[in-house]
RNA sequence: GCGCAUGUGGUGAAAUUGGUAGACACGUCAGACUUAGGAUCUGAUGCCGCGAGGUGUGGGGGUUCGAGUCCCUCCAUGCGCACCA
């Protein structure tokens, strides 16, 4: 009986199916368990071997946590909204609903090919009208909510108006800090003043306050493709399509007031598991920052710059002010002289993208002509303009102190703008010095204090003078929420005069409409507008963005067929936080924040009783493509390998030269021919036309000329036949009397790695080739002609024999042709050896390449493991008798190794313990059913068919997934003694066996009697001995 | 540019708390069995050296009896940076 892991594997997936063994219970006396893989987003090319990485390790801790006893919620579902679909349907006509619906379908095949636990009468769908009825219902939530941040948490927008009529806006400031009343030109109002307003100026007053609301933002617009593009499809201003160019461009736009919730979400990090790191990400994207806002006056003018800076101490340090290409004071301070290099530069950023800007090396600016005033001693302060400066942090204007901060150093020494030294010796002249610990210098009423203490001093002075005030700031921005797209969630607004109306819930969900174009509709509109029954009703043509349906999903899996409301208060009680959520680090300011902001609404709202979504957050590497080339030789490839030829062949009576009249490559004279020879290399396809050509220039010749026209082809064709062949051959031509043209077949050559050498650096072209036909670096020269009927008639130049590729680490993509597909590995190996493979690889944290070498050894595990139990040859294995000491030794050896392992996620060492555990079963000829039944249950999480399957064949009824987990005793595991590791001054001489109970004297004593230690020691005597108990003796001397 | 992560044999990696570097695999080499082997089994395998021994965790420096692990610095690679999801 032979392992048949094809069968097994069939066989089970359908009974766990039938019975129903995936299906997760909200009633349950377990306790429960929550873990979540990210949202998936169906794309067209399928999965591939990187995708389940994630879901593996996540499958292997639920039916872990499951044997442990546990009720385990483990769902899966699609982010099925996305830009893709909708490109897709631009390029082909494909509804984005029709190609969504295929690519979910094959997912999903590939997803049950892998053996998950998934109860699949979970899955959702964001695209599913039944589940965006509910991100609708929650965006409004959100429109009709206002962040209180006297009670810091969301409340209903009503609460906010009867405050409006009782006692106007005085102690509720707009949370906009530059906004103004656009009636009143102010930002408080009274009650008489709010019964006042019309309903469009009430209605615009609360839009400032509403959690979801409705601004105006800045987009990347090109014109030329009548659209919106995200910053990463915007390439040196212009698109990466087409290559238009892209400029910036107001629209109307909705947001989440995420700003509100800065301080939370700082404050939550603190009682969630995430990693360092990840932690760290999510601070400095908040960037919450202490500092002052300083208003200066401008020379000449009644305009005031207000900057804000976290450095107020470095006050007397500034030597200019940079403001933001987009600030609105350029326009009214900039002299007449400027006003031309001023709009040019504006023109040169507008071209940029925030990106662009924030990573350019290169320094750009102009100076506006304008000067601030320090109000302190009403020093002259130059104001320049500069892309480094953005307009959405802080005030849009810096102060710049080029002796303290690198940036502002660098312009300063690029502009030739004097420094100012308030820092003594810690500045060299050379660099900005960033320290706070500086005593200051040329700073007036701050001079000898330390930078530190400064920086309260200052705020103090400014607060009293009037011209400053203390202030708290965040990087962060709010979250754009809208999409001038099609395929995403309508929202369900109706525009009446100006003023958006959110749709009762009895209208829930507006569905999306059905549209026969995708283009987008006029003014940067996005395809909604195009269509008369959407515009007619005066809806909202903006869509929502990818993260609106993803911000949410994992309340929906907790109850996915509730009708009446988007999770009830009971499943969601009940389940509470994902108690362990994997997925990968690109979603860590994104979806992350957005998930975290809308759950803390939801909390503050009371729909749901926990304000973090997830407990614990394990972040997946990513597996990387390891993609193959080919090397085609190229015209230049050919040339360089004729020249090396002619060198070679050293004919000392030719004289080689360059024939720059007549388009010929080589032309040499011999003297001792008295000829003129002229060499021209050019491909097959052209070669006969030019020779022609030529010899009509030659009746006129005076010369003597020889012509040799040698095709690309021939050349190569030579060159395959070995270096002699080429070079006796090239020999044999130049000593011809006659004309020689080649004739042969039109076809490309390609050569082995290491004989590019002869081509020269430029001489090939690099070529991606589906790594599928590749065994290691071998290329398979059948398989390539099959795959591209261009290649069917090419040739190879081959090392040893074989075709050897370049390799080289890359994104896994279908485009670099390095995709690997599990079914395939699955269809060869079996689920089981490709999910232990997948973890065999390394920590699931970690990046690492795909490579199909290796899986070998897993799948031979398993056979191992099988043959335990049967022998192909002699039958049945295992034995009902009684395990002794050193059996159960290695059983509970293993047990501790895999609950430590797969608890802290190890799932790499966990593989390879049980391959030590069965090579020990094996070594000690143990096929007892006692340790055999228990080590089946360990490795059911991580190979649960073959698990399952000898199971049953011991006997069992039961089904294996709710086995009982095998119980560690320690007792077995008890040593008496080790063999320690025995150093002189640190170097490792010999090992001494040792009781483990052993005192320090006893251990001197045994230590210093060793012969191997004494000839180290060489006769000195030891300054002292390092007993680490059950570690290492150290002997100093 | 800013932020984060990662660098250990020919390869994937292990070393969980500062304590025997390279577990477990792949590959390679040698051997056994076999009509056969892309099956199975046995042994060897970081590098240099015949050996004793030396040396070795991206480079340089430091702390320590002891550093892959901690600190400083430099280098390389990958990921993210707000409309990809």
């Amino acid at each position: 009986m032979e392992y048949n892991f094809r069968d097994i594997e069939k066989k089970w997936q359908e009974q766990w199916k039938a019975a129903g063994a995936y299906k997760v219970s909200n009633d349950s006396p377990k306790p429960k368990f929550y873990v979540l893989d990210m949202f998936p987003y169906p794309s067209g090319a399928g999965l591939h071997v990187g995708h389940p990485l994630g879901y593996i390790a996540s499958d292997i801790y639920s039916r872990f946590k499951r044997l442990k006893g546990f009720n385990v919620l483990h769902p899966m579902g699609y982010d099925a909204f996305g830009l893709p679909a909708e490109q897709y349907a631009i390029d082909h006509g494909v509804h984005p609903a029709v190609s969504t619906d295929k690519n979910i379908t094959t997912f999903r095949r590939q997803l049950d090919n892998i053996g998950f636990c998934f109860d699949w009468d979970r899955e959702i769908r964001t695209s599913d009208p039944g589940y965006y009825k509910w991100t609708q219902w929650i965006f409004l939530q959100l429109f009709n909510s206002w962040y209180n941040r006297k009670s810091k948490k969301a409340e209903h927008i009503d609460a906010l108006v009867a405050i409006f009529e009782k006692e106007g806006n005085a102690g509720y400031e707009i949370p906009h800090d530059k906004y103004q009343i656009a009636k009143t030109g102010k930002r408080v109002f009274t009650a008489a003043e709010w019964a006042g307003f019309t309903e469009k100026e009430q209605q615009d007053i609360l839009m400032e306050y509403r959690l979801a609301y409705c601004g105006y933002g800045e987009v990347n617009w090109c014109e030329a493709l009548g659209t919106v593009l995200a910053n990463d499809e915007v390439i040196n201003g212009v698109s990466e399509r087409g290559g238009h160019p892209v400029v910036k461009k107001k629209l109307r736009q909705w947001y989440l007031r995420i700003t509100e919730y800065a301080d939370r979400l700082l404050e939550g990090l603190d009682r969630i598991e995430f990693s360092e790191s990840m932690k760290e990400m999510q601070t400095n994207w908040i960037g919450k920052s202490y500092g002052a806002e300083i208003t200066f006056n401008v020379k000449g003018s009644n305009e005031t710059l207000t900057v804000y800076t976290t450095r107020p101490d470095t006050i007397f340090g500034v030597d200019f002010m940079v403001i933001a290409p987009e600030h609105d004071l350029i326009e009214s301070i900039t002299t007449p002289g400027q006003k031309q290099q001023v709009e040019d530069y504006i023109t040169y950023v507008k071209s940029r993208s925030e990106r662009e800007r924030m990573a350019e090396k290169k320094i750009t600016g102009t100076f506006t002509g304008a000067y601030a005033l320090n109000p302190f001693n009403g020093q002259e302060i130059p104001v320049w303009i500069s892309e480094y400066v953005l307009a959405g942090y802080g005030t849009g204007a810096i102060m710049a102190v080029p002796c303290g901060d690198e940036r502002d150093h660098k312009f300063a020494q690029h502009f030739n703008i004097p420094i100012t030294n308030i820092i003594g010796e810690h500045y060299n002249g050379q660099e900005a010095n960033p320290t706070k610990d500086a005593k200051l210098e040329n700073s007036d009423f701050l001079n000898g204090m330390v930078m530190r203490n400064a920086m309260e001093v200052v705020i103090k002075k400014i607060e009293e003078m009037g011209i400053g005030v203390r202030k708290v700031n965040f990087k962060m921005r709010d979250a754009a929420f809208s999409r001038q797209r099609y395929w995403g969630e309508p929202f369900p607004i109706v525009w009446k005069n100006g003023i958006a109306y959110p749709l009762p819930e009895s209208e829930l969900p507006l569905e999306l409409p059905h549209v026969d174009s995708y283009k987008p509709g006029p003014e940067g509109e996005g395809p909604l507008a195009n269509i008369g029954e959407w515009t007619n009703r005066y809806f909202e043509t903006n869509t929502m963005p990818g993260y609106a349906g993803s911000s949410w999903y994992f309340l929906r899996y907790m109850d996915p067929n509730n009708n009446t409301e988007f999770c009830s208060r009971k499943a969601s009680d009940y389940w509470g936080q994902v108690d362990l959520y994997i997925g990968g680090t690109e979603h860590a300011v994104g979806h992350l924040l957005y998930s975290r902001m809308w759950t803390k609404a939801l909390f503050d709202l009371g729909y749901i009783g926990h304000d973090e979504p997830y407990k614990k957050l394990v972040n997946q590497g990513m597996i990387q493509g390891s993609s193959r080339f080919v090397y085609r030789i190229n015209e230049r490839g050919c040339e360089h390998l004729c020249a090396k030829v002619l060198g070679e062949i050293q004919l000392e009576s030719f004289d080689l030269k360059k024939d720059h009249n007549g388009g010929i490559d080589f032309t040499f004279f011999s003297k001792e021919l008295n000829k003129t020879i002229a060499v021209e290399l050019t491909s097959q396809s052209t070669i006969a036309k030019k020779f022609e050509s030529r010899k009509e220039h030659l009746k006129a010749d005076t010369h003597n000329t020889t012509l040799i026209f040698i095709s690309n082809e021939e050349l190569l064709a030579k060159y395959v036949q070995g270096w002699d062949v080429l070079n006796s051959w090239i020999k044999s031509l130049l000593n011809s009397e006659k004309h020689y043209c080649s004739d042969t077949l039109n076809r490309q050559y390609f050569a082995s790695e290491s004989k590019l050498k002869d081509f020269g650096a430029e001489g090939f072209d690099k070529l991606h080739v589906d790594v599928n036909i590749v065994d290691g670096v071998e290329l398979n020269i059948e398989a390539l002609k099959k795959w591209r009927s261009e290649y069917e008639s090419a040739e190879f130049i081959l090392e040893d024999g074989k075709y050897i590729c370049g390799t080289e680490v890359e994104k896994m993509s279908k485009r670099l042709y390095n995709t690997v597909n599990p079914d395939d590995v699955v269809n060869k190996y079996g689920a089981d050896t490709f999910r232990m493979y997948e973890m065999f690889l390394g920590p699931v944290e970690q990046s690492k390449p795909w490579e199909t070498k290796g899986i070998e050894g897993v799948h031979r595990f398993l056979k191992k493991l099988w043959r335990l139990f049967y022998d192909e040859t002699k039958g049945r294995m295992w034995n009902e008798e009684k395990a002794n000491a050193a059996e159960l030794k290695v059983l509970h050896k293993t047990i501790k190794k895999i609950e430590e392992d797969t608890e802290r996620f190890s799932f790499n060492t966990g593989v390879s313990a049980f391959m030590v555990c069965v090579n020990e079963l094996i070594e000690l000829k143990c096929n007892k059913k006692e340790i055999l039944e228990s080590l089946l249950i360990l490795l059911t999480p991580y190979a649960p068919h073959i698990s399952e399957e000898l199971w049953h064949l011991l006997g069992n009824e039961s089904c294996i997934l709710d086995a009982e987990y095998p119980k560690l005793n320690q007792s077995y595991l008890v040593e008496s003694s080790k063999e320690y590791p025995i150093s002189v001054n640190g170097k490792l001489r010999t090992t001494i066996e040792i009781a483990l109970d052993a005192q320090q004297d006893d251990v001197e004593k045994i230590v210093l009697g060793n012969d191997v230690i004494q000839k180290w020691m060489e006769g000195k005597t030891h300054k002292k001995i390092i007993y680490v108990k059950g570690k290492m003796v150290n002997v100093v001397v």
